[in-house]
DNA sequence: CAATAAAATTCTGTATGCAGCATGCTTGCG
DNA sequence: CGCAAGCATGCTGCATACAGAATTTTATTG
């Protein structure tokens, strides 16, 4: 039998790809890893295998698939006969993590410099003027939504997949102390500021100066989150 | 019923921790991943679920949850529908991959000279020496140990667990390559002398120093594996 | 009333069964 | 003789059942 779904999981079909069949597990991780940012399962929580697959309409088998896959990506702790626990991450963890971010992304930024095309600069380009739009319109979730984007696209861009990997994980990772790392107008500013120069120096291909502002860039994204933790 | 084992899979008990009790699909995680290092499970072969589980003893699902956990780690890949494959690294894969380690390495070596004790630095240095003997011993397959040992231990002193979370990913994802690039004298000599000058790099603190010749180490890596792919 | 021990309940870990899809073979037709 | 459609087999994906460990509740004793 089916298990009864108080809030059955819809499985996103607008994938890319050919006939790439969408598998449950992956729906499931991926609804997880939402619920972890969202602060639906708060930081420390243990998870409730039973519960969340009613709640999910799944059964355990593949929802406990699902959470070995997060475990892996550092989302989750698993403690052997207790189950999963929601990853608590101390100051010192975050600060480690957007250190190695930083440095991860001037890497990225002097690869792109080196082997993006005109048109995927151009790209870029046009989601860095479209977050403009959103903050002079001082809409903040779409702002974050195409920051976040600009990074990601960066990444993709120094056609390095295994650096684009890592880089997932610990951005992963940290979603959702941005997510409720709200700043203060003064401070989002800055982060325009310190955008507007990315797009410049990438647009024109000076590999230090993007290597350098992006790597400053997450010391002062420290600067603005510490005090949220 | 528990599953006949043909070669039942023994849990490595020598885990630290207080009491911490070993799992079964950690154990699973473990084997499989020394299987594919080793070459049992060649690259592009597909995962047979059913045979696999004889094999190791268990039954098909804490199997497939290490599967799982393999997959995020990047050593298999998941075909909804056919399974798990196990991981085909191109060149370029393997080139990008030690291109983010050495940039790793080199971040961790700056860490490392800001936050290491000396009493670590001296842990090096014995692994260090103890490699040394090695190689004038030309005991290749303990040298190839150290080496990674000391790798590693660089990691552990820089103390960012982040970083060292991500580099011992594409770390894993390499380990199958290098321990089939088995280079000629000439170049082992290279690496050696390569090593001389990360310890004593360390031991003066010149971080800079450290963090380029780690970062060049793993070009020269490249050089070395390159043609063994 | 507090503390401890024992029992009951709940949850995790593992095995197994069943349904649906993928794959390879066979057979029929051009 | 070649190609394609249908069939048979086998494997994956998911659900469920069961055993053992962990936790909580309760009872008993100091």
């Amino acid at each position: 039998m089916k298990p009864e779904a108080a809030n059955p999981l819809t499985i996103d079909l607008e994938d890319r790809g050919p006939i790439a069949r969408p598998s449950l597990h992956e729906a499931i991780v991926a609804r997880v890893r939402d619920m972890i940012i969202e602060g639906n399962l708060p930081p420390g929580s243990r998870i409730h295998e039973g519960n969340l697959g009613i709640e999910l309409g799944v059964s355990r088998t593949p929802l406990r698939e699902a959470l070995k896959f997060l475990a892996s990506e550092g989302l989750l702790e698993l403690s052997p006969g207790r189950g999963a626990v929601v990853r608590q991450f101390s100051p010192k963890d975050v600060r480690d993590s957007l250190v190695v971010l930083g440095d991860l992304e001037g890497l990225a930024g002097r690869l792109a410099c080196e082997h993006a095309t005109d048109a995927e600069i151009q790209e870029v380009r046009k989601l860095h003027d479209r977050m403009m739009d959103m903050y002079a319109n001082r809409d903040r979730l779409p702002y974050f939504k195409l920051n976040q984007n600009i990074h990601t696209a960066i990444l993709r861009i120094s056609k390095n997949e295994a650096l684009a990997d890592v880089h997932g994980i610990l951005q992963a990772r940290l979603r959702r102390i941005r997510y409720i790392g709200n700043e203060g107008p003064e401070k989002w500013a800055g982060a325009v500021a310190d955008h507007e120069e990315i797009i410049s120096a990438l647009e024109a291909r000076d590999s230090e100066r993007l290597s350098k502002v992006l790597n400053a860039h997450m010391e002062k994204t420290w600067e603005r989150v510490k005090n949220a933790i």
